[in-house]
DNA sequence: TTGTATGCGTTATCAC
DNA sequence: GTGATAACGCATACAA
C-alpha cells in the first residue's frame, strides 16, 4: 500500500485510540492465540520454573499463557484439560499428574488442539525431558565411586517415567558394578515421605547411603539421618534429584542431579508453537542432566573438590525474592 | 419452560454434542469470565503459594485464572496490565513489583477493568494484605524479651509497603523497649543480600541478633554467621518473615513471622469477585499474622518452648511434590 | 411457546 | 486503492 495511505490509517489509530477487540478476532480466526501450561502443582520451584520455561518462550511467540494447577490431583487436571476447548484455548503444555486420561487426550486431539507433554514421558506423544535414567547412572556409580556399598533406593510413584527412569538407571549401575541394593523402597516425592521411609531404612537395613528419587524426599533422609546421629557425609551418603535453586538453601548442600526445568519448559512451548504454525514433524527432545557434586556425600578420594563442591559465594540461581 | 421443552433441547445439545463458542458468548456479553493474577515472581514460593489462592476461589467462582510473571520488572509489569485491555480480561489481582504506574491504573479502570491490589499497600485502593507492622512489633519484641539487645536490622527495598511496614513495626518495638538498633541496613530480599549485609554488620557490629525483613535474607545472615563460627541462636539469633512450607526445610528451624499468602490471595479474589459481580463498597481486610518460634532464637528463660518449637514430626505444609 | 431478526467487532471477498 | 457486504456463533428482543 501507499505510505501515505499506511500514514492515513495510523493517525486515524491513533486519534480514535482503536484497539482491536480480541474476542472479535477470535470469533473469526478461530484461534485464541492463548495456550495453557497444566502442572500438577504450581508452588513446587521445579515446577514453576518449568513454567516460566514456558511462558518466556510464549511471549516470544506471541502467545499468551495459561497456567493451571492440578493440585496433584488427576480429577482436576481433567478439569483443567476440559478447560482448553470450553476456554478456546489454542493448545497446551501439559505435566500429567500421573498417567493421563489418553481417550480424553484424544479426543482433545481430534477437536484440534494440540497437547505437548512435558517432563513426563507418555506413549504415543513426543518426548520433552531430561535423561533421567543416564543421570541416575551417572550418580550412583559416582557414590560407588567414592566407596558407598550399601545404598538404600528411594524410588518415586509407580507409573511416573521420572521416577521409574531414575530407579531404571540406579539399577543398572548397581548391576554393572557388582553391587546388590541394600533395599529400595516407594515414596510419594515429599519430605515426609523421603524422611519416614530412611528412619525405617536407617533402623532396619544400617544403610551407608541413601539416594531418593528427588530432593525433598533427599532432605527427608538427611534429617532422618540427623534425628539419629548420622551425619552425612561421613555417616551416611545422601543424593537426589532436582537440584532447583532453592535446595542451594540447604545445609549441608545436596548431592543432586540438575534436572533443567526451565528448558524444558521452553522446549515443550517451542514444539507446541511450531504444531500450532502447522508443523507435523513432532520431534521431542531430551535435556542431558547434570551431576551436582555437593556435600552430602564423601570427597573423592585424594581430595579431589567436584565442580560444584565448594560452598560459599554462589552468585545467582536464587533471583530476587519477595516480601 | 415446560419441563417437555427442556427435555427437547437437552436431548438436541447431547445429540449434537453442542458446546457453546465462548468466544462468541464474550463478543456478546463483553465479558471473558477470565481474570490475571500479576506477582512480581511465580517461582519465589510466597507468590506461588498466593496465586494458588487466588486460583483457588476463582474457580469456585467460574472464572478463570491467567498467572502472569512481572519477573521483578516494572517494564514487564507493565506489559503485563497492557494484556489485560488487550485480551480482553474482566480484571485482576496485582501484586505490584514496587510503586505501580498509577496512572496506567486508572486507566485501565476508566476501562471498566477491575483491579485489586494485594499483599503491598498502594493508596487509593483497598488493602488487602497481612498486619507487617504488628507482626514486627511482636517479633521484635520476642527477641528482646529473649535477652537480645544488640539487634541488627535487614530491611527490605525502600518503597514497597511490607519492608517498610516491618521496619516500622521494629523499630516503634525497640523504642518501647528503650533498645538502640545497633543498625538498619537495605536488601533487596534476595539470599545474596542478606549474606553480604550480614557479613559486613558481623565484621563491623558485632551484633548479638540479626532480623530480616523476609526469611531468605535471614536465611542469608544464618550462612553468613556460620561461615564466622557463630551459630544460631548461641552466638547470634536470626529471624525473619513469611515461613512458606519451603523455609521449613532449613535448619535451624527459623523463628520467622507467618504470612499468610494463600489466604490473602483468596480474599484479595473474593473481593474482585465482589467488584465484577457490581458491588462498590469494596473493603479490604488485613490478616493477623503468626509468631513462628524456631530454633536460631534462643528459648524463652526458664525452658519453655514455643508452640511450634519443636522439631521433628511436622505434618503435612510441604504436600507432594515433584519428579 | 416458538420462530425470526438483529447486533457484537473483525476480517475476507468482491466489485468498483 | 477504496468501499460495501457477508459471515463467524451467540444472546436478546420482538413478533407470531
Amino acid at each position: 500500500m501507499r505510505p501515505e495511505t499506511r500514514e492515513k490509517i495510523l493517525r486515524a489509530i491513533a486519534e480514535l485510540n482503536f484497539t482491536p477487540e480480541r474476542a472479535a478476532q477470535r470469533l473469526r480466526a478461530k484461534a485464541s492465540h492463548v495456550v495453557a501450561v497444566i502442572l500438577p502443582d504450581i508452588a513446587n520451584p521445579f515446577f514453576s520454573l518449568l513454567a516460566r520455561g514456558v511462558e518466556s518462550l510464549a511471549a516470544e511467540r506471541g502467545y499468551c499463557t495459561l497456567i493451571c494447577d492440578s493440585d496433584n490431583s488427576c480429577e482436576k487436571e481433567l478439569q483443567n484439560l476440559n478447560l482448553l476447548s470450553t476456554e478456546g484455548l489454542d493448545g497446551a503444555v501439559l505435566v500429567p499428574v500421573s498417567s493421563p486420561d489418553r481417550a480424553r487426550l484424544q479426543r482433545l486431539a481430534q477437536e484440534g488442539l494440540k497437547i505437548v507433554i512435558a517432563d513426563r514421558r507418555v506413549q504415543g506423544y513426543p518426548e520433552i525431558g531430561a535423561a533421567n535414567a543416564e543421570g541416575s547412572y551417572e550418580l550412583t556409580s559416582y557414590l560407588l565411586m567414592l566407596g558407598y556399598r550399601r545404598v538404600g533406593y528411594l524410588a518415586g510413584p509407580t507409573g511416573v517415567s521420572t521416577a521409574e527412569d531414575r530407579l531404571a538407571g540406579f539399577e543398572e549401575s548397581m548391576t554393572v558394578h557388582g553391587v546388590t541394593p541394600l533395599a529400595i523402597v516407594r515414596g510419594d516425592f515429599t519430605y515426609e515421605s523421603g524422611r519416614r521411609l530412611s528412619l525405617k531404612m536407617l533402623r532396619e537395613k544400617e544403610p551407608d547411603a541413601i539416594i531418593a528419587a528427588n530432593d525433598l524426599m533427599a532432605i527427608g533422609a538427611l534429617r532422618a539421618g540427623e534425628s539419629r546421629g548420622l551425619l552425612a557425609p561421613g555417616d551416611i551418603g545422601v543424593a537426589g534429584f532436582d537440584h532447583v535453586p532453592w535446595t542451594q538453601l540447604i545445609v549441608p548442600e545436596l548431592t543432586s542431579v540438575r534436572i533443567p526445568s526451565f528448558e524444558i519448559g521452553q522446549e515443550a512451548m517451542a514444539l507446541l508453537a511450531k504444531q500450532l504454525g502447522g508443523a507435523s514433524d513432532v520431534a521431542g527432545k531430551v535435556f542431558a542432566t547434570e551431576l551436582v557434586r555437593g556435600a552430602t556425600t564423601r570427597r573423592v578420594r585424594g581430595g579431589k573438590t567436584g565442580t560444584s563442591g565448594t560452598r560459599g559465594h554462589r552468585q545467582g540461581g536464587l533471583g530476587r525474592s519477595h516480601a
